[in-house]
RNA sequence: GGCCCGUUCGUCUAACGGUUAGGACGUCAGGUUUUCAUCCUGGUAAUAGGGGUUCGAUUCCCCUACGGGCUACCA
């Protein structure tokens, strides 16, 4: 039982995809172990076989792959303390409840649902709602308001039950939270919660608390949705006799919706417009599809710097991190101990940040498929002069093609409202005299276009804008897209005077 | 209802008990640009309320309000 140094898990129960939250849960217990040169460990909570979710715990792995969080130990690559799954470990939740049964920590309860469902409505006058404690637990049907050999007669003729722990009356149970500090709580208002469930496997408490022990966790790093059960938690390790070796908690604060109150959810995510979960999720029973950060065009090194900051801040002004600057900068103590709104704007400002930091082959590798999918096949060096044009407006990875199909494709319509606005009497005779000194002009590029367009526009007596914007409707199609010269220079001049005939035919 | 946790600009947040309460996102206004974006500059905007403690509270304590979580044979 000597100390394995700092050993945290990331313990997802495999319901469904995982969202947000949960991807910054894993984030920070990483960002704990690696700093630490801990271990950092996945466990699949499976004891709940109704929720099961088949894909999902597959889900939760590549999701992680993707965001570029590595376990030293989990299901896969295994490890010391395999299984990693717990429904692979119900022979040792059974030994364990044992031990409690044998030191009275626990008993078995009878009580059907119905007779539960009974007691509710017994109890709940308005005021007070049932609990199953220390005001409830002698009128129910368990092996502390029955003679043993009653229990010894019910067990025989096979009736199923379950376990609860016995909550000792009367005790303040303290422990300290590494974000929250000193947390009290008065076993009077905790319930004798079921520990095993009728089916022979164990509920989250005493699987987590046997397998967190067994594991040699030395931190759990949780949602605050754990808070309350925390204090049970601690009874737990105390009735084992494992107080002395108990790991330390840090429960995180929760990811509240961006507007309005309450958690976050998959349906804000519907509502607003942006993704709640890391990669697209396809539901395997309603056939529905979850949009994912990944797929909507989310870098992974971005979509984990804005989960990083949300609830944690390094102490100074730096909001750009890579991974390994964001494991030297954690820290549990710098956690907030609040909710956090989620800020869809902010998660794609960071997006912008980190396109802005990638190299021109980078973006390349990203477009060049895309491009491929179109149906178009162009000289790479092409491709790479237009990257350069457009990168700078790129937020999201599909917006490099959206900002680049204009080098590819000559525009079939016209914005009719910019039309409207910058057409006037005799644009397009000036775009035909245009057009006709173009054809004359060589070297074609950008100095002797800008040249030409000053001559011209002297000439006529009109404002750059006026030969310019109606030449940008003609080529682009709209009132968008990087410089007009820059845009000619890469067309070429035979695509740039071909885009204005067909333009002028057409508009 | 009970128990637990929380509360600084619209949002994320900073501030050994002493700061003109700082930064970022958003937003607004200017600038750059032949367009739209980007970019640059500037502005807007906060300590929930009330009591204490203290020479002095955003900071420590209490109360209230508000918000959140939990209250399953779910995690």
């Amino acid at each position: 039982m000597e100390t394995a140094g700092i050993r945290v898990r990331f313990a997802p129960s495999p319901t469904g995809p995982l969202h947000l939250g949960g991807v910054r849960t894993a984030l920070y217990n990483y960002l704990f172990a690696r700093q630490n040169n801990g271990k950092f460990i996945l466990r699949i909570e499976d004891t709940d076989q109704n929720r099961y979710v088949p894909g999902a715990e597959d889900y939760i792995i590549k999701s992680l792959q993707w965001c570029g969080l590595e376990f030293d130990e989990d299901l896969i690559k295994g490890g010391p303390y395999a299984p990693y799954r717990q429904s692979e470990r119900s022979a040792i939740y059974k030994e364990y409840i044992g031990i409690l049964l044998d030191r009275g920590h626990a008993y078995l309860a009878f009580d059907t649902a119905a007779e539960l469902e009974d007691a509710r409505n017994k109890f709940s006058n308005g005021h007070e709602q049932f609990q199953y404690g220390m005001k409830t637990r002698l009128q129910m049907k368990n092996s502390l308001s029955m003679t043993a050999d009653e229990v010894k007669s019910r067990i025989d003729r096979g009736d199923r039950y379950v376990i609860r722990i016995l909550i000792p009356e009367n005790l303040t149970v303290i422990f300290n939270d590494l974000i929250r500090g000193e947390v009290k709580v008065l076993t009077d208002s905790l319930d004798d919660k079921v520990l095993f469930k009728s089916d022979g496997l164990p509920t989250y408490h005493l699987a987590n608390v046997v397998d967190d022990y067994l594991m040699r966790i030395s931190h759990v790093i949780r949602g605050e949705e754990w808070l309350p059960s925390a204090p049970m938690h601690l009874l737990l390790y105390r009735f084992f006799g494992w107080e002395y070796s108990m790991p330390q908690f840090a429960h995180l604060p929760l990811i509240l919706k961006p507007e309005g109150n309450g958690k976050l959810s998959k349906r804000d995510g519907d509502r607003l417009g942006f993704p709640v979960f890391p990669i697209e999720w396809k539901d395997p029973s309603a056939s529905e599809v979850s949009h994912g950060y990944k797929e909507d065009g989310y870098l992974p090194e971005a979509f984990i710097n804005m989960l990083a900051l949300l609830g944690w801040n390094p102490g100074t002004e730096q909001e750009i991190f890579t991974l390994d600057e964001l494991i030297s900068s954690f820290s549990l103590d710098k956690i907030n101990k609040a909710g956090a709104k989620f800020d869809p704007a902010k998660a794609r400002w960071f997006n912008h940040k980190f396109i802005q930091l990638k190299t021109g082959a980078e973006l390349y590798a990203y477009l060049d498929p895309v491009l491929r999918s179109n149906g178009i096949s162009a000289d790479p060096e092409y491709v790479m002069k237009v990257i350069s044009l457009i990168r700078e407006r790129v937020e999201l990875l599909p917006d490099l093609w959206k900002h680049s199909v204009l080098f590819f494709r000559a525009p079939d319509t016209y914005d009719p409202q910019v039309k409207l606005k910058i057409w006037q009497e005799g644009t397009s005779s000036f775009l035909e005299e245009f057009s006709a000194m173009l054809k004359g002009l060589d070297p074609f590029n950008k100095e002797s276009l800008h040249a030409l367009v000053e001559e011209f526009t002297a000439g006529k007596k009109i404002k750059t804008a006026q030969l310019m914007n109606p030449l940008r409707l003609l080529v682009v199609g709209s009132n968008q897209g990087p410089g007009m010269m820059d845009i000619a220079a890469v067309l070429g001049k035979d695509e740039f005077l071909e885009r204005i005939s067909k333009g002028l035919k057409n508009i």
